[in-house]
DNA sequence: TGAGCATTTTCCATATTAGGAAACCATTTA
DNA sequence: TAAATGGTTTCCTAATATGGAAAATGCTCA
């Protein structure tokens, strides 16, 4: 997929409320795809579909126990993200240090 | 706007690569509604219509200059999706410190 | 092999989105 | 005030997304 693909794919993603929310009970640990669907009170069915549509973002990845499916954050597409929004941040007149201390101490707690 | 709605409209906006351009257009500069479309080669009414998806999701703004309105990158919106990144980042492991520096070398050149 | 569980896919109905053209509104200038 | 410029909104059509139910698939175990 093209860089700008990828991207549209991945804020697309990401601008539903609930599929960041199961991207936020990902954050936790790997869960199935049963389990996610109960932890945001889905349907089955709908809930496969939103976590296909992370997956091709790639911001998950599914691996197989048994007969479960188990969904985890795919961490690197993070970075592309960050990449994008570091761009942005550069015409932050003189809050780039800033805005990586906020990431820093976001990530610290 | 309830919070997860403005993330809802941010990442929506940020999800069509059009709609970037006209926010990296932006980052050299304010440019009018017109200069903006002629830069991104869309009909003015099309990119009137993206404009103001844009200006819903709070990622610019807009002020009169004589007849033409002038839109500028809106900067603070920037901080929430760094946040929602950061919180992501959090999770990152091990990788927060490369996280940071990547933000701020980014930003550098 | 058959039964059953976990998940995906299909099908269908509904809803939302995007684009172009034309009408409309606001501001400036003759 | 009329005309022109810069943008926005409306209207219509085509395309796409979403949800639920049911059928289909993949895997495991008896």
């Amino acid at each position: 997929m093209e860089n700008a693909q990828r991207l549209d794919a991945v804020f697309y993603a990401l601008s539903d409320r609930r599929r960041r929310m199961l991207l936020a009970e990902l954050a936790a640990g790997p869960k199935s795809v049963g389990e996610l669907a109960a932890a945001v009170q889905m349907n089955i069915s709908a809930a496969s579909k939103h976590i296909a549509m992370l997956e091709a973002a790639q911001l998950i990845y599914k691996t197989r126990q048994q007969r479960q499916l188990y969904c985890h954050l795919h961490f690197d597409v993070w970075r592309e993200v960050a990449n994008y929004i570091g761009m942005h941040a550069k015409f932050w007149s003189g809050r780039l240090d800033e805005l990586a201390a906020f990431i820093k101490e976001t990530g610290a707690n």
